[in-house]
DNA sequence: GTCTATAAGGTGATAGAC
DNA sequence: GTCTATCACCTTATAGAC
């Protein structure tokens, strides 16, 4: 056996928990080495490069990042029950991965053209969420907005209090992060209901 | 004179434009000292160490990422002009300086620690702007809501296009820059009348 | 004030023993 | 598979000439 796939996972955890915090230029191989209770030649043994280790990470995250709308879309329910899937459906999965939204933003502003590759390979489609927020104006189901508008306050209102995390505890919540995690559960059900009222006719 | 106010402030430019783009592990001396148009040892001569010159960039960018709410607050204006007044003059705001937003999530979340420390020295009372909402509850103006939610609402939705812009312009506007500006240029009235159906009786 | 040269220490990566 | 030792390079910062 070539790899052992404990140590190989346990150098994956600390990368992982290294690149999240201090990001590509800020984390040191021998933290990550230090934190999986190795030492950096294994660690270039198990994964090449410091780029390669990288590469591996951020498209793991990106998944998380960025949802499986379709599946949501795809099928027959109306907007609003599309939203509230959505949206629920999302939080819970940024709360399962709480620092991948903060990660994702800063690498992404970093390196812009990765981001590139990502998506295109992420096989999310925004056409049918538009077409599905046009055919509910025709309706008459929902006020006259502009889809793409629509389509940023829902992703804002999911994201950004991850992304933000320390400065909403800091600013709105004086350091409480029971309270950060008391807000965020509610935010399952309070984000569609605030989005619908918004938009409802 | 022992110091040169224009290369002084050259400088201070050229690390503002590094510093933002690959935060401060990703930023080189020698960076800023090209994109100044001088050499390091004159970088060192006018701000002592890349620590020091950091410090003075994030604590001017802190100040536009962190609003003077107070000023916005403390007239007898409703909660709904507050909105309004608020949500279109922080975008204003935030696209003369559109890169801030992303500068400072990406610092704030690697040094959570200094967070602290500014947001102590800004001066910015969260309070005052919940009791707003709570009268405006009282009134029976607005539904029942949880000020936190609202204000973190408020807050995702001015902030986070900013931070994602790659993300956005990628994801949903098929890379098209002009359709981006647009849409934030929209979001100034867009942001609170969105907020203000969601919360009206 | 501004430069060149260089010190002092870190950083990713590899060679080679076990 | 895992380790120690080490290389080659990069980065911040300073010394000292002009």
């Amino acid at each position: 056996m070539k790899y052992n796939k404990d140590t190989s996972e346990k150098i994956l955890d600390a990368a992982v928990r290294e690149f999240e915090t201090k990001g590509y230029s800020g984390t040191r191989m021998q933290a990550i080495a230090d934190r999986a209770g190795i030492n950096k030649a294994l660690l270039h043994y198990y994964y090449k490069s410091k780029d390669a280790l990288f590469q591996i990470i951020i498209q793991k995250a990106f998944k998380v990042f960025i949802p499986k709308v379709i599946s949501a879309i795809d099928e027959e329910t109306d907007l609003f029950e599309t939203i509230e899937k959505f949206t629920s459906s999302y939080i819970d999965n940024l709360i399962q991965h709480p620092r991948i939204p903060a990660f994702i933003t800063l690498e992404i502003n970093n390196n812009p053209e990765r981001l590139l590759g990502l998506i295109q390979s992420s096989g999310v489609n925004v056409e049918k969420f538009k077409q599905k927020i046009d055919t509910a104006i025709e309706k008459g189901e929902i006020i006259d907005v502009e889809p793409i508008q629509l389509i940023v306050n829902i992703i804002s209102l999911c994201l950004f209090p991850f992304v933000a995390k320390p400065i909403i505890t800091g600013l709105v919540l004086n350091g409480d992060e029971k309270v950060y995690e008391k807000m965020i559960e509610e935010r399952k059900q309070e984000v569609s209901k605030f989005i619908i009222r918004a938009i409802k006719k």
